[in-house]
RNA sequence: GGUGGAAUGGCCGAGUGGUCAAUGGCAACAGACUGUAAAUCUGUCGACGGGAGUCUACCAUGGUUCAAAUCCAUGUUCCACCA
């Protein structure tokens, strides 16, 4: 019920375009993954989604565990069911919350000793907590309880975080192989080792030993520079299984999606399409657009011209700054929506060019038209 | 007509003799955001100057005082109540 085809691959980058079957249905890779942590891809109805041709999206273990809880997703006959989304699901772990809630907790081998961002209480987090979940929830593809680190940490502590990520990986699949159902769910691991080369060399082998469908890079875009983390993909490249997805967690910025794709990566996801558009940070094809910027006031073009979003085609730069500088939903509503298909253009287009030979040409054309700095003026 | 109260920076609103160019909030302007504790957060926000600083400011005018947004007088406007 899962499988993994690659047909076809740039010869000169070692991009590829691929075919992932999971029970929901084909996804056409490279792919962006829409997030959608609490059962809903913020400001977005499962119809819209599938307007910006949202293949997968994803869920998280740690958030739907609190609210509403087991039980209820559950009853619900899982979380496909429960949020009305017939298509893939890849559930986060809850490792990421090991990093991003570090605050609330202490991590040991055994577990993750954690208290409730919402009320306090106590929880505890651990390999076979998170395969209970996600098995529960039901997604496609679900994740290994990782640890990840910030950057920049010590060699020391990067260290400590892939043996223990290796150690709960063995207990995620053991766990997995027992309790979940192989033909409604697959599993993947993850990739650990901070900004070293040394530690990415050894997770990565102590990973792909495990033999998972998958293998997702961890730990990145959480604070190295650009061009580390293309070094630490460039060195995972040729280590990582040819034959199976590979997918660069939380990732994200265009141009990183890009770079990504362009060293192998088939699989993406990031909250920044649905949060900056939520806080009017817009993506265009000629860079970043601060849609509340009052030099948007009277300009009555579309946002992005080459973009073939609902957003797009129907308003204007000024109603849309209108609408983000009175606090409508609708703003984030149409902001969320550009943003999203753009990132999944992304993904589409290169898919594209590297199916018909082009993918330098398509990558080039990319660089000389998204600037980062110049927020949109051509 | 009478009595009482109020007037503060784009707006609302603190501040009742020096430490006040004046707390807060809003608006505005700019920025951040990468497996979502985020429809969030940060900075700027009288003028000039790189800065030290200088100037103009709390309805108006006059006064008291070494010193006034703060006290006094008069005026103007607004509000409440009573006729």
């Amino acid at each position: 019920m899962f499988k993994f085809k690659i047909i076809a691959e740039c010869p000169v980058t070692g991009a590829r375009a691929g075919e992932l079957i999971t029970p929901h249905g084909i996804i056409h890779t490279p792919v962006f993954m829409p997030v959608g942590t609490l059962a809903t891809v913020k400001a977005m109805s499962p119809h819209e989604l599938e307007a910006i041709k949202s293949q997968i999206i994803l869920g998280n273990t740690y958030h739907l565990y609190l609210r509403p809880g087991p039980e209820i997703i559950a009853q619900a006959g899982g979380l496909h069911k429960f949020m009305n989304w017939e298509k893939p699901i890849l559930t986060d772990s809850g490792g990421f919350q090991v990093f991003s809630l570090a605050r609330l907790q202490k991590i040991t081998d055994e577990n993750v000793l954690c208290r409730s961002h919402i009320d306090g209480s106590q929880l505890i987090m651990s390999p076979e907590w998170s395969m209970y979940m996600q098995g529960v929830l039901g997604s496609d593809i679900a994740m290994c309880f990782d640890q990840c680190v910030e950057i920049p940490t010590t060699h020391e502590k990067a260290e400590e975080a892939v043996r223990r990520t290796t150690l709960w990986a063995e207990r995620s699949k053991e766990y997995f192989d027992a309790h979940n159902d192989a033909n409604r769910q697959a599993l993947f691991g993850i990739v650990q080792g901070s900004v070293y080369d040394d530690l990415r060399i050894r997770s990565a082998n102590e990973i792909t030993n495990m033999n998972f469908p998958g293998y997702a890079i961890g730990g990145l875009s959480v604070g190295e520079s650009h061009e580390e983390m293309y070094r630490i993909l460039d060195v995972l490249k040729d280590i990582m299984p040819h034959e199976k997805p590979r997918y660069l967690m939380g990732v994200g910025y265009p141009s990183n999606i890009v770079e990504g794709i362009a060293r192998g990566i088939d699989m993406f996801d990031c909250v920044m399409p649905t949060r900056n558009g939520r806080n009017g940070t817009m993506f265009t094809s000629f860079g970043r657009v601060n849609i509340r910027g009052q030099k948007y006031a009277h300009d009555f073009t579309a946002l992005d011209p080459e973009c073939d979003c609902y957003t797009c085609r129907n308003f204007t730069r000024a109603y849309l700054r209108h609408l983000a500088m009175c606090g409508e939903i609708l703003s984030a509503r149409l902001c969320t929506w550009h943003n999203l298909r753009f990132t999944i253009r992304i993904a589409e287009q290169a898919r594209e060019a590297i199916i018909e030979g082009r993918f330098p040409e398509y990558i080039e054309r990319f660089k000389s038209q998204f600037h980062d700095d110049n927020h949109g003026e051509d």
